[in-house]
DNA sequence: AAGCGCTAAGTTACCCGTAACGTAGAGCGT
DNA sequence: ACGCTCTACGTTACGGGTAACTTAGCGCTT
């Protein structure tokens, strides 16, 4: 089925009218049924249509009208991370029901990247951006802002979008967590997390969680995996390199639940108990934490919701509609038992 | 920073060229970095290009140039299920690094919905498109061919693709389950599902299974949770439904981990002992599974592989490298304790 | 001084649709 | 029979780049 490479043997609607006898005017009149046509020509030209195999090109129409095309670039941290899949499933599902396609971007919680995957899909004319993440290059920030088109930034909440913005809180989600903690009675904390740019969601909770933390007489010990995936493993390996260096530990928050999954597992696995010997807490209430027998105390966040949202603001504002710019939709504590319950 | 939606506000190359007093082909020369201009038209250009934040209109490139573009389309039937997320996470890492983008299509399992899909993205002109399944619809294989573009069809092991293929196989690797189930002496075991079309790889997996279990003297008795998502609550209640409806299930194999864990979650709260009084199997081996004090019995598959060897075929096949255009990349059984052990 | 080759440009045509405008012929009223 | 309106088309220009071709000007040779 490969041809050759040079010229396109794509059927062009000058194919389709030339073989119906018509104009191509005519030939697109029919397609985009503007009317102005007898039926005979039309069914005309959709017989042909169909012989042919004639598919549009929307590359030409988007040229021609000085629109933009239907895409919508999106981009997303990593996939690995199943709170970010289902946000990505979220706006996916959403946009594809308004004739919208996405255009992924794995930035990979660097800004660096960011900026190049903007340039990149920028060039594609896009409808839209979506950016996981309130921080961009300053380059990143020039180029959005000239691009003109609607920007959702989701993910943190942001008073002052770039466009508008739909997300939570961290900081506060951070804080609240912090305070329960405490109120739980712990005052020798640990945190073991990922190192990335300090322009994260992730440092916005460490920050809030510390504030809580100290506000309420305990104390932070941190432990950063450098370098790592904020996922299992480096939670399990993480937690080992905290308890070791330092002692006194009463309960460990994680970046994440997979990282407390992680931890948790070291933690059996060495013999202690969850929640007597050892608290532990996550962030993301992911869905499979149901299937422990002690729920893991962590911070719900409606992702596939935060998803859907995003891809709604987008579509009304790129249908004109009136656009509240800024969402923020919230988190809940799940309590779980994972920690020492007063 | 909304602007008129009329008239592009965008700046060309003629009028960069025009700021730098030289012509549109020889801006065009510069930015391609093709030769035949001097230093200074260079400078000058390129000084004009920052000026103005010029941005590459890559529309015109592929529609002047009967190229193809970067963008891959990739169909994935959901990101819920982890391991289609983690397909997709390889897939996209290795196509970004050879400069393409992937546009998404999260089809859903139906033919129709990926028919839809193909139609759209192929109106866009994509390089080549990689799809998940080996089952399209008649009007979608017609258009796959006429496309002229490289085709990956991933997640079934195929022997006879449209252009390239890369997955495994799914019968063999139920039938593998089928075997082991009976190996440990299950004779009477259940199987609980999604009901989706019967073009899908579960389907070829149950399929297998049953030919080993009912080869080795073995009865299955199938439990199928109508218009539902392969995930923990279904399988959570398809267990109790199978329970139900069923006596003397022995051993219950399920279309993934998620179902898995849920079924498993089903059956301690009930009170029943895994692998005790029965034993659990799930498919696709998800990280998270090492979290559980007992590994679950499953089907191990390196769905981040999966996906970084589909990419790859992609780009060689676009680079006109030679391609061995189908590829299995096997699957292992992992024992686990949650089923009975000989 | 004519001829040649080279560099650094410019010019033209084209990709595939669509907007805007032009027109032929039918139908109709007077 | 004339003008008018309306339908059903056709014609032209255009969008932002690029391929292919052309050209101006310079240095060098003979």
């Amino acid at each position: 089925m490969r041809e050759k490479p040079n010229k396109t043997n794509k059927v062009s609607l000058s194919e389709v009218a030339r073989e119906a006898g018509v104009s191509k005017m005519t030939a697109s009149r029919v397609l985009r049924e503007e009317g102005g046509y007898s039926e005979k020509t039309r069914a005309l030209v959709m017989q042909k249509v169909d012989e042919l195999g004639y598919l549009p090109n929307r590359l030409a129409t988007v040229f021609a009208g000085d629109q933009s095309s239907t895409f919508v670039g999106v981009s997303i941290p990593e996939l690995g991370n199943e709170v970010f899949a289902q946000v990505l499933e979220g706006i996916d599902r959403q946009l594809s029901t308004f004739g919208h396609q996405s255009v992924l971007g794995l930035t990979q919680h660097t800004l660096k990247d960011e900026e190049d995957w903007i340039r990149t899909v920028l060039s594609w004319q896009p409808a839209g951006l979506i950016l996981t993440g309130r921080y961009h290059s300053p380059r990143a920030i020039e180029m959005l802002k000239n691009a003109g088109i609607p920007i959702v930034e989701i993910w943190d909440y942001n008073s002052s979008p770039l466009d508008m913005s739909v997300g939570i809180n961290h900081f506060d989600s951070g804080f609240d967590m912090g305070r329960y903690l405490i109120e739980c009675g712990y005052t020798r904390i640990g945190y073991v997390g990922t190192s990335h740019d300090a322009a994260n969601a992730a440092s916005s909770r460490l920050d809030g969680f510390c504030k809580a933390v100290e506000g309420g007489g305990g104390l932070v010990q941190k432990q950063l995996c450098l370098h790592d995936t904020a996922t299992f493993y480096p939670g399990f390996y993480g937690t080992e390199q905290l308890l070791a260096s330092q002692s006194g530990i009463e309960c460990i928050f994680y970046q994440n639940d997979a990282m407390a999954f992680g931890g948790m597992q070291y933690c059996t696995a060495k013999g202690m108990q969850v929640p007597e010997d050892i608290g532990i807490a996550g962030w993301g209430d992911l869905p499979i934490s149901a299937v422990l027998k002690r729920r893991l105390t962590s911070m719900h966040v409606s992702h596939l919701k935060l998803g859907k949202i995003a891809a709604q603001m987008m579509i009304s504002r790129l249908s004109d509609e009136p656009v509240e710019p800024v969402k923020d939709i919230g988190f809940h504590l799940i309590p779980g038992s994972t920690v020492r319950n007063l």
